[in-house]
DNA sequence: TTGAAAGCGTTACCAC
DNA sequence: GTGGTAACGCTTTCAA
């Protein structure tokens, strides 16, 4: 691999012109520039990126850290994260979290801009001292799917998620709807699903209706607790005919419950999920859709903004919608 | 952040010294080694990546290409790959890419060994040359989900997914049957659509079971085309009664185009598809489950091996395995 | 067993 | 405009 000694020996100027004319910072003769570039061509040089960044003492990485098996909704974000971050200079260094203690200790080997130049968490909220770490060591955080006052990050309103799954089940007549959601202490921190399930409750309840506490049911495991906790609702004396499940990944599994006990949804029972996954479409599911992969989009340029222009703080909402599909419909009267 | 100077420093040794207990390499007196010791946890001190990487003239970055939205199976062998990476030293560089010509650009900047260690590629599949341009350099390359003679990989026999697919299908009374795959050229190279349509129809032949040119719809996106295509064969004159997608991110779109044309699956159409993917369960998907996450550990493994102690070649086949759910069944005799 | 010093490939400061 | 050179933080001979 040739270096940018070799280059300049070809072109017969000094290794700092050559990386002057790499940089383009200062001027340098047209013909100078020119006959470096053509060894740069011919030579098909790359200027090394360690060397690069130990020089500067600044990297030009970018780490993201995020559940990747968790939610199927979290590859979404992460690809539009990674398209816009492949075509920055930055690289995309992906750590995959399962739990907040790793969060925890990962973040704090990492806090130093001489190896990495900003940190993007994706559905992660780590405890505020971490993040103070973070600070101190002036490396930006960006947040996708979270709200963190006076950190940059994008997230959607998951009050108002809670709402809109709300009205639409009260709306086609339902009134014993069950939720399905994360423990607390499962979600990394994340507090999506405590957030819709609060204001899915005082909707109800402004509308009169209650959601008592055998019909919340919270685990940790998105898909496989969904259903655990959907056959757990089934099986009540008197269950719901409604269930909003905090989101697709777990719709998923309130789904697979109802038909293992051969109910017809949305006959029997109505299901709603959140995030629109794409293969919520397949399913038929209705859902609350937030956008998945502009949310990594908006990441990633929250990020090199930050990394460029120091610009600190911005939060940025993203709409969320209704998106009817097939699994709900009005209860069944013998259920009611 | 402290330096390795800083430590020698207060351990009132020598950095060549803190070096060597770093790294374990040469012998180091008890005693001094535990000052070290003691002085890196005191100043908590991590050692620069960069710098030691441009020392040793080697990477300890693992890059990783991936068609993240590609496919909803490849965020789950993605996360295989992470999990596994990110208890090594090594750190995994993502690159998201989309079509082939990015990938080949993509592989010819990298090919070398100081700034990369290994290269992982899912679902990808680039030509030859780019391939032999990697191995000159001598970077070590694995695939996941992709038969490469002389290369590391890890795959599944697609031939033997077409046939239990076909198999399946015959067995419960099917005769008219299509396929919804990949067109050659947007697949990145990956022949796994090709291959399973090939097995697939054999099989069908064997049984005295024509698959005519019309009922084989082939598409670059996913579920996208899959509902296009499958709406094109619901079109025609004597419909199939039973559709195999080469994928369940293609089965997505084929469930989609059924239900918008008011089909009942299994009722009017079966659907089979291949992956197992997390969602495939809550939709009832029957399918061809291929090990997904388990193929991200393994590639992640042969790559850390060929790293580590130059291993090469090692070919890793996992089974594929017939998943029965509810979206296959009988024909109905009115449609057939 | 330990230290001094050169070198990895780049950038940036200071002269010319 | 351009070249020389120190510096970035680490590893590794070569001596001692």
């Amino acid at each position: 691999m040739p270096t940018i000694a070799e280059v300049a020996a070809m072109a017969g100027v000094s290794p700092a012109t050559v990386s002057r004319v790499i940089n383009g910072r200062t001027s340098v003769a047209t013909p100078t520039r020119e006959r470096v570039l053509a060894a740069i061509e011919e030579l098909d040089y790359t200027p090394n990126r360690m060397a690069r960044a130990l020089s500067l003492g600044k990297s030009a990485a970018i780490y993201v850290v995020a559940p990747v098996s968790d939610n199927p909704s979290v590859a979404q974000r992460l690809h539009g994260l990674a398209t816009t971050l492949n075509q920055s200079a930055f690289e995309l260094i992906l750590h995959d979290v399962e739990t907040a203690a790793q969060t925890a200790r990962l973040l704090s080997e990492l806090a130093t801009p001489d190896r990495i130049a900003a940190v993007i968490l994706i559905s992660v909220r780590p405890h505020s001292d971490q993040l103070a770490k973070l600070a101190a060591a002036e490396v930006p955080v960006v947040f996708v799917n979270a709200n963190v006052p006076g950190v940059d990050c994008v997230f959607v309103d998951n009050l108002e998620g809670g709402r809109l799954a709300a009205r639409h089940l009260l709306s086609i007549g339902h009134r014993k709807l069950a939720f399905v959601g994360d423990t607390e202490d499962s979600d990394l921190g994340f507090t999506g699903s405590r957030d819709r399930r609060i204001a899915f409750e005082e909707t109800l309840n402004a509308a009169g209706v209650r959601l008592p506490d055998e019909f919340i049911q919270l685990g940790a495991h998105q898909a496989d607790d969904a259903r655990q906790a959907t056959l757990e609702l089934l099986d009540l004396n008197d269950p719901p005919t409604a269930i909003f499940a905090a989101s697709d990944g777990q719709a998923i599994g309130v789904l697979e419950a109802a038909y293992s006990r051969e109910l017809d949804v949305p006959g029997d029972l109505s299901v709603i999920g959140f995030d629109d996954i794409s293969s919520a479409k397949g399913m038929g599911l209705t859902t609350i859709r937030q956008p998945l992969e502009e949310s990594g989009t908006f990441g990633a340029r929250l990020a090199l903004e930050a990394v460029e222009h120091k610009t600190l703080g911005m939060a940025m909402e993203l709409p969320v919608e209704l998106i009817i599909r097939r699994s709900t419909a009005p209860p069944n009267p013998e259920r009611e």
